[in-house]
Order: structure tokens, then sequence, then C-alpha cells
DNA sequence: AGGAACTTGCACACAACTGTGCAAGTTATG
DNA sequence: CATAACTTGCACAGTTGTGTGCAAGTTCCT
């Protein structure tokens, strides 16, 4: 009854196939099995032994992914809003840069609701730093909550796509500055982090 | 020889098909042939009377669009540089929030040239106008130019594909604070714009 | 070494989509 | 109205990608 445990070579190959998968995924969102495989090193028939499916392991890699997320994001803290929010941004880009073809999933609507609830906690997050940067008066207030959370997403998700110079520090700022944040404050901010998380 | 004017009902159908065209490509980028037809009322064969083929109508429609906005962009002002920047967005919103789909081809990599070189006038008026700003002292220098550059493309894009209330505002402003213009200010700059352009 | 676990390479069936041919129908327009 | 222009529906071939079955390897593990 007990599936026994994988035998080594087996285990090494399936994270190769989540590897492969993301790099494969980064490039092309909807890259065929055959060149996962042959990215993985593995016949495009080994796949199904280790998945049943494209999807399912499309969902692997997601989840590992957002695991390591969450891993990354680390536990709550108590401070500024912006800092909170720059501290995020940082902490995503430390975690994956090839995290992207998770965020481009999550955000353009699609794909299975996997990956919506994956990244839910970073989510709320947001919307929490957000909220508060808002009340203190940090942050534009002249538009929705939603909408401009959805914004600061996409402008932390714009700063993994261009992967330029400077670019875990614009991955601090980029996004605070989608809030409305001054470019000099933002810095600013990126800056008392420092060598910190 | 010369190849007769086509019948006005032909002409029509010509035209609700890059509509449909236009609108199916901005759910899905690779949507299939039928039901960009259906879209239009057509029929998949009635397609190939118009265009040789899916590619030659994908580039109808990018060319459309690019046309739409060069007329939309209008021509260049002597204006502050941040003002440009607002204009352009505000332009561009009006245009078409349709042009979404074009935008996302232009910047992700791919496609034909052909999207390249149809957006390659606004692109240069956006950096022109940051190039501009970047004297002026009006933008964050912080970052390279061209770094900057485009991530102010893709917030122009962010907004599109939001479509959130205060959308038109947003174009205008969020373009901005990209480019580290605080929030506060870039919609001061758009309220100097007002009901102009 | 020997048996189980895993991989490979083929074969095949199946689905989605494109592009083409052709006969029969509909519609604009001189 | 009569003809040319346009559309439709169907059939068909070609492509790409998925998922499965099975026999023959290879590799781990005891």
């Amino acid at each position: 009854m007990t599936p026994r445990t994988p035998r080594a070579d087996s285990a090494r190959n399936r994270e190769a196939l989540l590897d492969a998968g993301l790099r494969a995924l980064r490039r092309d969102l909807d890259a065929p099995l055959d060149v996962i495989a042959a990215e993985a090193g593995l016949s495009r028939r080994a796949v199904y032994g280790h998945f049943s499916g494209r999807d399912e392991l499309v969902d692997a890699i997601v989840e590992r992914g957002a695991a390591r997320i969450a891993a990354a994001v680390g536990p709550e803290r108590d401070e500024d809003p912006l800092v909170a929010l720059a501290r995020l941004g940082g902490a995503l880009w430390d975690a994956v840069a090839d995290v992207a073809p998770l965020a481009r999933m999550a955000l353009s609507s699609g794909r299975t609701p996997t990956v919506a609830t994956a990244m839910a906690p970073v989510r709320a997050r947001v919307r929490a730093a957000l909220g508060a940067a808002a009340e203190a008066g940090t942050v534009r207030t002249d538009i929705d909550a939603e909408t401009l959370a959805v914004l600061v997403e996409r402008a932390a998700l714009d700063v993994l796509e261009v992967a330029p110079s400077h670019a875990r520090m614009l991955a601090m700022t980029h996004p605070l500055c989608a809030a409305g944040v001054g470019g000099a404050r933002a810095a600013e901010v990126a800056r008392t982090l420092g060598a910190d998380a």
C-alpha cells in the first residue's frame, strides 16, 4: 500500500524536470513537454513517469516556486509600511528571478487556481502594507486601493522581466514608485534597508 | 491587371475582422482563427478571402493599430518633458484601450519586426521626453536611461491591462510615477493637461 | 549478482489548428 | 435581372502537441 520511497536517481531527475520546466516556461509560457524534457536531459516519455501530464508538472513547478517565495518573504515585522513594501520587493528578487513565469501566470488571470492560492499570502502582505501607507499618507490615495495594489504588483513583475542593472535596488524602489512614492524617497527607503534583508 | 475596387460589403467585413481580431487577441494572444472569424460574424473560410493566412491578418491588425497610435500621439510640442510624457500616456489611452495586445507584442520581444518598427516612433518620443526630464532633474537618474524607459513603457502597458477607475488619469500619471515622479506631482502635471489633449 | 526501479524508443490514437479545393448559396451592383 | 463578387459548408491534408502501451535497455540498491 505504501508507495515505497523513490530511487535516489529518480528524485534527482524529478528535480531536474522542475528546474528545466521553470527555465523553459520563463522563455515560453507554453513550452512543449519535449523541450522541457530535453532541457532536463530526459526523454519526453520519462516525464510521464513522474507526472501524470503537462498540467501536473506545471502545477508542481508552481507549488515549489510558491514555497520558495513564502520562505523568502519571511515573517511579518513591525516596521514602516514603505520599508515593508521595499523589503517584499527585495525578498522576491532574492528568492528568484526565475519566479517571473509564476508571477506572470498569477497576474494574467489565467492558469489554475493553484497559482492564485499560492500567491495569495504575498498579495495580502502587499495590500496590508499599502493600506497602512495610505493611512500614513505616504502613498497616493487618489485612486482606489485595489487598483493601486495591482499596479504595484505589476511593477514588481516588470522589474523581474526587465532584469537590468541595479536590479535588486529597482526591485525595492520601483514598486514604491508605482505607489506614488517619489524616486528620491524610494531610494532613501531602500538605503535604510541596505545590507539587511 | 488593376485589382478592381472591392465590394462595399467585403470592405465592411474586412474591417469587422480587424476589429474582432483585436478584441480576440486582447483576451488571448494566440486566439484561433475560427473564434476571430466567429466574433466578426464570418466563417473561418471567409477569412482566407481577405488575408492569405493568420499571420497576414495579425500583421494587418498591427499595422492599423500603429497608424491609429501615430495619429493619436500627434505632433511634437515644445513643452515640459513631464507634461509631454503625461500627454503621451493620455493620448495612447484615448487612441485605444484595445491597443494593449499590440503593446504586449511590442514589448515581449517576440512577434514580427512589424510591431517593432510600428511602435518605434512612440518609443523614441518616450526616450526623448525622459532624457529631457533627466537633464531637468525631474525624474530619477539613479538608474540608466534605457532601463528607465522600458519601465515607463511597461507602466503604460500595465495601466491598459488594469483598466480601472480613473483610467485615463492613471494613464497619464502612472508612467510618470514609474519614472520616479511622486504621486502628488504626477497628479499635478496631469491636472495642468486637464481637459486638453 | 540479481531483481526491482527507472528510462528509452518506438508505435499509435487523439485533439486542436491551419491552409486549400470545390460546389452551392447569397448579395451587391452595373 | 444578370453577372461578378463574396460567403458558406464540407472535405481533406499537414502540422504540432499530448497521452498511452510495450519491449528492450540501463541504473540503482541490497
